[in-house]
DNA sequence: TGAAATGTTGGGGCG
DNA sequence: ACGCCCCAACATTTC
């Protein structure tokens, strides 16, 4: 039995808690082909984005630097995912094939295609789990149905035993002839003219090492505070793990075993440990719905909203893409997110509310602008955090919960040093404008250099105006069950 | 994981 | 000293 395993890597780019790298690691003897597919066709409209692209670069020269670390290596193809690893498995001669199992609507079909093209060359092919915490079958309601509200999922997996994960297999063999690997600068993946990287560079270390630092250093140094803090772009309070999450250079599993170990250990870290983990169940929560309603990307999850007429108006979407909507706390997290491939969590729900209520335009117009512009786009993520703001989603925020900008600034960003740094242009103004530039007298305009209209605009929308205006062309929408809260914990 | 509109309360200024 | 009014502060309701 010294027929190699082909292990093909997919959103599990690392080495530690990788049930299916070291299953073939501890296959005795047998040498293992770490194998990534770039498929450009089978994802549809959810092909990667810029910035995912720019990600994935890098986390796979990391991921082949950490194999060829242990004596592994890592080889890279493009084409058509099935015929790829069949190609592969029968080059090397293989006798099995694991990879972790995904998720996303057209996962389970890509599985089944994949097997299906083994099994005609008595390849065998098998999945594990690593990318959630829980396997979305598994969790479910007394009434054995799919959660779709999420306090009940949060009870209930909060209970669920997490086990120790997976240490990095010491040594890996490979075959004495490995099959021929693409370049990876040949996929070309990084922006070449213009290069709009440069904030992303800055910002990141895509790879496991880096993702790894990053869980360490936020147990020791943000998660006490954590609870408060995650509400505040102005401080660095955040993990920013989501992108390595994204691409499993890090499993919820890892995250969720280290802070809970942690929170026992540390005095006074209880609170924000659990609410961590309680935003680490979100994601869980979001996959396990799109697992269930692969629709939840495209289609308003609540049938009420699917006639929802939602405005048309591709100067204000611009407006709003370019961080040009003349309310500072918008701008300033549409720049952060084009500049670094990222935005604070909070500014997320303040941005989506200013595009879906504010100026009325469709949810998926955000979706798919994240989904281009985050180093941290994930399908389920994106769809139903998109749908909870829009209100149509699962377990939504009412309709009528309209995010006021300027007071979210204020309450968020208090001395504004968040705006400050991503709308440079209004930095001189005194924290009193900050978050109202055309409000300022004139004379503190003229101070603080500042002309709107000019050097930075006005406000496209009246905030009151369009605040009636949404609750106007919500009103037809009504909960079906209006006595049962159906809003956020 | 809102915010505005509306209602209530209680302290203090003032005739 | 008393009652009246104003209004800030807080609570509740509504969208």
């Amino acid at each position: 039995m010294t027929k190699p395993i082909v292990v093909w890597f997919r959103r599990d780019l690392r080495l530690a808690d990788h049930a299916a790298l070291s299953a073939a690691a501890a296959a005795d003897g047998r040498p293992i082909v770490s194998l990534f597919v770039l498929d450009d066709d089978v994802a549809g409209d959810w092909a990667l984005g810029g910035a995912s692209r720019w990600w994935l670069h890098h986390s796979l020269a990391s991921l082949k630097k950490a194999l060829v670390g242990v004596g592994g290596d890592l080889v890279l193809r493009r084409g058509k995912t099935r015929t790829v690893i069949a190609d592969v498995a029968r080059e090397v001669g293989a006798g099995d094939v694991y990879c972790s199992r995904g998720y996303e609507p057209w996962s389970s079909d890509q599985e089944t295609d994949v097997r299906d093209a083994l099994a005609a060359h008595d390849i065998a092919f098998k999945r594990f789990a690593g990318v959630l915490l829980h396997d979305p079958d598994q969790v479910t309601t007394q009434a054995g149905q799919p959660f779709k509200v999420f306090t009940p999922f949060w009870n209930a997996v909060r209970r669920l035993e997490v086990k120790k994960p997976l240490e990095a297999p010491k040594r890996v063999t490979v075959p004495s002839k490995l099959p021929k690997s693409d370049h990876l600068k040949d996929w070309a993946l990084l922006p070449k003219r213009p290069d709009w990287a440069g904030g992303l560079r800055e910002m990141w270390v895509p790879g496991e090492e880096s993702a790894r630092d990053l869980l360490a250093e936020f147990i020791d140094d943000r998660m006490s505070d954590y609870a408060e803090a995650r509400d505040r772009p102005d401080v660095e309070g955040t993990s920013r793990l989501s992108p390595h999450l994204a691409f499993g250079e890090i499993s919820p599993r890892q995250c969720w075993y280290a802070v809970k170990s942690a929170a026992g250990r540390l005095t006074h870290a209880d609170k924000g440990a659990e609410v961590f983990l309680k935003e680490l169940t979100w994601r869980e929560f979001s996959a396990h719905l799109l697992h269930h309603w692969p629709t939840l990307p495209t289609a308003a999850f609540r049938e009420e909203f699917a006639g929802f007429r939602w405005r048309k108006d591709a100067d204000q979407l611009a407006a709003w893409q370019r961080g040009l909507t003349g309310y500072p706390i918008v701008d300033a997290g549409m720049r952060e997110l084009w500049t670094t491939g990222w935005m604070h969590n909070r500014v997320r729900m303040i941005v989506a509310s200013f595009l879906i209520k504010d100026l009325l335009l469709p949810w998926q117009e955000g979706e798919a602008w994240f989904w281009d512009t985050l180093v941290d786009a994930d399908l389920a993520n994106n769809a139903a955090n998109w749908q909870w703001v829009a209100g149509s989603g699962a377990d939504a925020a009412p309709y009528f919960r309209i995010f006021n900008p300027v007071k979210q600034g204020e309450t968020f960003d208090p001395e504004g040093a968040y705006v400050r740094r991503w709308v440079p242009e209004l930095a001189r103004l005194p924290d009193k404008s900050i978050h109202t530039p055309w409000l300022a007298p004139q004379e503190v305009l003229d101070a603080a250099g500042v002309s709107i209209g000019d050097s930075y605009p006005a406000p496209i929308v009246d905030h009151g105006d369009a605040r009636k205006r949404a609750l106007a062309a919500f009103d037809h929408i009504k909960r079906k069950t209006p006595g049962k809260s159906r809003t956020r914990a």
